[in-house]
DNA sequence: CTGTGTGCAAACACTTTGCAGGTGT
DNA sequence: ACACCTGCAAAGTGTTTGCACACAG
């Protein structure tokens, strides 16, 4: 699930090392990092506050996303072309998986969160849904 | 939306003052609460520790379980009927309405989940829906 | 050169743990 | 009487802030 030419220019970041590396991470995987995750998977040693700074910086520019993760460490994920659509159209109304075995959450972008009938006088702005479970990996290996 | 005769004592808890207190707090309200907003309502003082060990053996015992919130505190609700029914049986498939007026968080026990088409090899053990919006009673408020 | 990013230390918020004393059964 | 609850103090964990220096444009 490889993430096309992402450029932090194209995000109004300077291009630090930093950044680099921890847009590269998320790059690499097709699971959504924690803060630690991140600190663990950067070949070069950086401050745990430059990452918790760059990720806000991330965040703030719409390059990232939070994850709903199971009451554990928040989690992010790259947005994907859709949430770069638009003015202020950021939508993140898909479905995480996060597995019970390996930890793991995933953005299950093709799934889509079926139009839920609320009660009236509610308004919905956003969802998120999320499934917890075993995922193919995990389900394969054992 | 009151909650009929929940004892402690039919969830092996030792009736004291503090837990009789915390169980008065759900009971009274229709939203889910953090460790913070009981700390608030209850009118004798007691210590933050005892609260969050109240709320972990109430967790325990399943009187109450956790709440899925947009990456606040985390927040606690009474268990429904639904839930004591059984033996493991421990579902909490509903969904949560997050108000981004009001800041409450309710469980809407009258809606469903949908069942959403995982992925094949995907197995689902426990899915949480949580929609943010404006509920109705900012909605009428304003 | 100017503004932003980084590292370090310290502050902060939230939650858990250890221990002595008090309470329910 | 005994086990369990409670309060206080202290330790843990995850995140943010202040400040001086370093780096990108």
């Amino acid at each position: 699930m490889a993430h096309s030419k992402l450029s932090l220019a194209d995000f109004n970041l300077r291009p630090t090392a930093c950044r680099t590396e921890v847009l590269s991470a998320f790059q690499a995987v097709d699971y959504a990092l924690s803060q630690y995750d991140i600190e663990q998977s950067l070949s070069a040693q950086f401050d745990r506050v430059t990452i918790y700074r760059t990720l806000k910086s991330f965040l703030t520019q719409g390059l990232i996303h939070k994850v709903l993760d199971d009451h554990g460490s928040t989690k992010y994920a790259l947005c994907k072309e859709l949430c770069h659509q638009g003015e202020h159209v950021h939508q993140h109304d898909h479905v995480h998986f996060k597995c019970q075995s390996c930890g793991q959450t995933i953005c299950l972008e093709t799934v889509i969160i079926p139009s839920i009938p609320l009660p009236s006088k509610f308004i919905k702005h956003e969802s998120n849904l999320l499934i917890q479970g075993i995922c193919e990996h995990c389900n394969s290996a054992t």
